[in-house]
DNA sequence: TTGAAAAGTTGAGTCGTTGCACTTTTTTAG
DNA sequence: CTAAAAAAGTGCAACGACTCAACTTTTCAA
């Protein structure tokens, strides 16, 4: 890697950097790309030379969820079902942002920002046509079949739901047991 | 009605023409607020005195929405499920936007635009609490349990899953008919 | 060494949106 | 009925996110 690269690096890490200690210190709203780009030593329009947005400073770190993600599905135990790896694994990411107190922080700021919560949903479903592949093909049938691609969204989306409920692990069980089970019959209830 | 508010309805009506047709003229990324509110002949800030928005422009026609969909449920046939009924509800609001050709361009204009996409989605899960809440008095159960939420969630999702893909009306059923029966296990694939 | 491409930086500008001040209308008090 | 005050409408100027067109620097092959 030549030297250009390494300084190009810096400087995003930098500004990464910068980015995460003023939102974590002063809220999102409260910080202006200026501030980021002050921080850094740059200029502002330097900034999106690096990132689209003032939110992607925050999502910098995107890469492997998606192949975690595929693992779930893919490497599940035998006689797991598809519904039930996904649930297992959307839980144990969730309790991952409440363990770590630096994690929390991260999670309660996104969570309180509306454009960050809206922005991480994107970020999230961006997996939905990799993940209905992964599914149509460990269930054999055509990798456009619209059932998979179905399951894959709602799947995703069960983050979104559990999201400002009050009960939020109770909310993701209920969501996967929807989606394995179906809506019970009028008998059984 | 006295004057004063005969002439704020005009103004707001006359901004939403406006609006409306310097969309679907130029399209909404094309055009400018301050080109709307020139073309009503007011000030920008004005605008945002009766709009919150610039998206809210566009979306000025909202009620009457949840009360359908509510109804939906409530009023379903004798034996029909709720996933059921609320199947046929969105193939049927989904329908209305290919009949008129007035509508259609409106509907097309709503789905290519990224930005309208997001704000339509957040203005149609705003029903999801009402009708969550009407699930829940229908079958009896506690007007907080978190399968019926699921259930309204997802219902309300699947608009916003079947946009962009193929074949539309396919999709929303695939949808609803994995809400309804679940997903199928292993032996019957 | 040189010269052109790639990348970084900058300042000026656009667009959505908001605070502050000003004008107009409606309501209230004398 | 009139004056004052409250309320509502309107516009100018400004802020923050983001883009564009130019300019400077760095890299690297000939």
């Amino acid at each position: 890697m030549g030297r250009r690269e390494r300084k190009k690096a810096a400087t995003r890490q930098a500004l990464a950097d910068a980015a995460l200690r003023l939102f974590l210190d002063r809220g999102f709203d409260q910080v202006s790309v200026r501030d980021i780009a002050e921080a850094a030593d740059v200029s502002t329009t330097t900034v999106f030379k690096h990132f689209p947005s003032k939110e992607a400073l925050l999502f910098d770190l995107d890469s492997d969820r998606e192949a975690a993600l595929i693992a779930a599905v893919r490497d599940r135990p035998e006689g797991m079902s598809v519904p039930r790896a996904l649930c297992e694994h959307t839980l144990r990411m969730h309790s991952d942002g409440t363990d770590d107190p630096e994690m929390a922080r991260f999670v309660e700021l996104t969570e309180s920002t509306p454009g960050l919560r809206e922005y991480g949903r994107r970020m999230l479903m961006r997996h939905e046509a990799a993940l209905a592949a992964a599914i149509a093909e460990t269930t054999g049938v055509p990798a456009d079949d619209p059932g998979c691609a179905a399951l894959a969204h709602f799947a995703l989306e069960t983050v979104g739901f559990a999201r400002g409920r009050a009960d939020a692990r109770r909310s993701i069980e209920a969501a996967f047991a929807l989606l394995e089970h179906g809506w019970p019959a009028a008998g059984q209830r």
